[in-house]
DNA sequence: GCGACAG
DNA sequence: ATCTTGTCGC
């Protein structure tokens, strides 16, 4: 693939989060997506002690979940951990990995959150509005919002609210397993992207997408990590 | 000032 | 995310 990123990474925290507002315009919230042959997952990991961290994209066959490409990429770390500018912290070195894939995927799923984020851009937004591609946040974790206890059952959900609005799913993707936190990233709505983490969650709590990229990153980094 | 806070 | 062992449960 061939990702045009226009805009700079090296940023102030004010700077960061006024571009984020500013390209939180360009998010379409509802499904402009064609037939999903290929699917991407992205991870990321750091390494123990110093500034280096892994970013990895995997590529899956839509309907056997086989992994069919992937990519890994190093880089330092240029940016603090701060949330809510989560983005410009692993997108760079994951948007190189991108460029690395041979087989161009119709949609990703993202380790993070999409639009439930406090201005409505989080790390899943961001990185499909730069590949422009359709894109799912799927978080392990709450960034901010409401929300009632799902159902117990596979499957149940409850919507996550804030200011009023909801801004994702709080998904039950296996019975009495700890539920996920879905939102939109891109050109999707919330309810494909629950239907596709549900395809793609048969057995595990995460869907194989981001446990692929998961298994694929810290493979790596095991190999280099070790004293 | 005191919590909350994606990974 | 990372630092870290055993342990309770299916």
């Amino acid at each position: 693939m061939e990702p045009k990123v226009k805009h700079s990474w090296k940023l102030t925290e004010e700077e960061a989060a006024q571009l984020q507002l500013e390209l939180a315009k360009q998010v379409v919230t509802e499904d402009h997506l064609d037939e999903v042959n290929y699917i991407a997952g992205v991870d990321v990991a750091y390494s123990k002690h110093s500034d280096k961290l892994f970013a990895a994209v995997v590529v899956l066959e839509a309907e056997s979940l086989n992994v069919v490409d992937s990519a890994v990429v190093e880089d330092n770390v240029h940016f603090p951990y701060i949330p809510g500018l989560f983005s410009f912290r692993e997108l760079p070195p994951v948007i190189k990995a991108f460029q690395q894939i041979k087989v161009p995927p119709q949609l990703i799923v993202c380790d993070g959150q999409g639009l439930a984020h406090p201005r409505r851009f989080g790390l899943a937004s961001h990185l499909g509005v730069l590949l422009d591609l359709p894109t799912i946040g799927c978080g392990k974790t709450r960034l901010l919002g409401e929300f009632e206890e799902p159902g117990t059952v596979r499957g149940s959900m409850s919507p996550l609210v804030d200011q009023g609005k909801v801004i994702g799913n709080v998904l039950r993707t296996q019975d009495g397993i700890k539920p996920i936190f879905v939102s939109v990233g891109h050109k999707i709505s919330l309810r494909t992207a629950c239907d596709w983490i549900l395809k793609l969650a048969p057995h595990y709590r995460l869907p194989e997408t981001t446990r692929q990229a998961d298994q694929l990153v810290n493979r790596v980094l095991g190999g280099r990590n070790l004293p």
